[in-house]
DNA sequence: AATGAATGAGAATTCATTCAT
DNA sequence: TATGAATGAATTCTCATTCAT
């Protein structure tokens, strides 16, 4: 099922991702997605069929991730609910700030009335999450760990919203922070550790006190 | 500094607007403004100049909202300083909410790497609800209400993270919800009321309980 | 229901014309035609949207001939069948004569697997041709002009094909009968004459030798 | 002089004669050729160099037909001119309804102003038919048979336009006729023998009979 | 002998904008 | 003030062909 990709379709998949990310899907040309992979303009065509098949291959591309690990961990029958919330949350966080050009893409395409092949990839992705965050919330309230009554596509809401947004804007955190002396790295680590912990209150909050 | 618009031109704005939310900015061309707006093409080009000065229009068009009653708000001695943190969240809720074109158009606006005009209002916007946040939470903690090493951004992170993610994907919303039978409004109206109460919920957790 | 162009659409028409004639209608481009007609290349998505859409027009614009002069013979009381079946024959001639690129094209467009507007245009042509000989010929069969059974789409087919077949090669026609010292106006005149009387002669045999 | 091809060429070759017959040849796209074929697109390349040396390929290989019997024939002293004549269109109605999807390509190509190979094999067809025809006309005049003033042309644009026209357009003839219930084979079978039947009796009246 | 990968050239079309009126 | 007509630039995509292997 997976489709596998050569090098010169990572390349272009991946310069398409960047840009895409920066100027939008209609903003960017395939002109500039073939200057930028180094690649000629046809060759986009020719291994994608167009550029919105090339739309539908990044997000195979980027589409599988994160998944695997966290059903394992789902049956782990030593760690508490609350201790899988909150690696759930790592976990999103991570992938947020790993493929942040992806999750912008994501999150613009989102928005739009799509009816295509993304639009049903991004409703699956959040359907296969919605699932396994809904098992992982039912335990927990068996377990008594969790009060009744949570809303669950508002929390995830939350999750996805607050994490996409601080990512998008993240040179205004930065800089009302003061944080432009820190290396690139440090302060995505930063960042990254306080949206965390940021979550993580937010999530017991949601999910343990009473009203 | 504020300009007034026309009956023409304000029918062009809000066609635009309800466009570029569906389509995007780059997905919607000036003759589909033209076509739904009912005015003839040149027309456009006439008034504001070029497509880009449109998007300006309009941002200027809606930007103005909100500001003025939070304003009067913030001097009132009477409310204590969560009461003034709730009525901004329903207020910014009732904005998103009334505003649902422009908030996806702004949600999309913002992850573009822009260096024009909309870069600069959005920063501004940005900007100035910041000041507006900052200041009622130095209020609040100097009264002792509100407890010391608050990250204002990722708070406001969750508010518009939250608000317009749940917004954008309202059809999720009311479909695992079961809510397809309830009229639009008061669709509406549910979603309006679980939100507040969601995010207010958070806010408690974020500016009173101690770690 | 008949639309009419003005005279930058007719340039563009007849431009088109002459090059689908020459070198097919997939053989010629746009770009093509646009230099031809001395008009931007723009111009004709503007005026007719496609060339597909070019090609519809030029059907349109071409397709109404010899229908009026026609219907009016039918009732003529004082002609024979013969004369009238003569009558047709020339007016047949005439047209393909007169539009010759225009034949070409039909000719050609015709035999292949059309499923568009074209191929509903040539068979609305054809049925209306069809049923104005059908109606002369059983007036003159009734009449005991012509005789019976007489297999009418066999007899349109000579007509149609030798007309067409003669145009389209009248080089190797000339050629063959060493008519290169005659004007270019003299030739016409003379091949009409002569592919007059030959169809005139076949068709006096079709309808009305005994076998 | 005469190339032979092998297996894969004619393989080749005969999915482009559908695929010509049907979209043209500018409609076609080697792809299509390449895919129908079932064979690697860079072996027409390979093989016959580009898509006009495979049109050439094509001519050459069914352009052989016809000839031999012909001309053995002509000499047949037992045979009478009118004999020998029926015998040429039959053999003619049969190549045509034979080879149809060749038919319909040189019925196209012969419309354009070629001036490479194809329209020099098509003129010399042409030319080779004529002089036989001529030939056998000739000799049915010295043997009084035929009489004085034949336009050998239009007879041979009778011939090719009447047999190329009805196959062409052999769906309206059968339409029309209600022998929709006829086997696909029937209808040939039938339409070979109306169409014999007609030219047979045009050619009859063409060469004996006085004005 | 055969082919997968690659490409330059050109295709049709759409775009935002301009300009004469 | 308003607009129909027009257009240069850019768009995506397809094409026949080539070439290293």
């Amino acid at each position: 099922m997976t489709t596998t990709y050569n090098d010169k379709q990572i390349q272009i998949i991946e310069s398409a991702e960047t840009l895409f990310a920066e100027k939008g899907f209609n903003g960017t040309s395939v002109r500039d997605i073939a200057e930028k992979a180094n690649v000629n303009l046809a060759m986009i065509s020719y291994y994608f069929g167009s550029k919105d098949k090339l739309l539908e291959a990044l997000f195979s591309y980027r589409g599988e991730y994160l998944k695997i690990t966290l059903e394992n961990m789902m049956g782990d029958g030593t760690m508490s609910s609350m201790d899988k919330m909150n690696t759930v949350i790592d976990h999103y966080i991570d992938k947020v700030m790993k493929q942040q050009c992806f999750s912008r893409i994501m999150m613009r395409e989102q928005v739009l009335n799509h009816t295509g092949f993304t639009a049903k990839l991004i409703f699956e992705m959040k359907k296969r999450n919605q699932e396994l965050i809904s098992r992982l919330i039912h335990d927990g309230q068996r377990k008594g760990e969790f009060r009744k009554n949570i809303d669950i596509p508002l929390m995830m809401a939350t999750l996805i919203g607050t994490a996409n947004t601080i990512v998008a804007t993240q040179h205004y955190y930065r800089e009302i922070n003061n944080l432009q002396t820190l290396s690139d790295e440090d302060f995505q680590k930063h960042m990254k550790k306080k949206l965390s912990q940021h979550l993580k209150k937010l999530f017991k909050a949601i999910l343990t006190h009473e009203e």
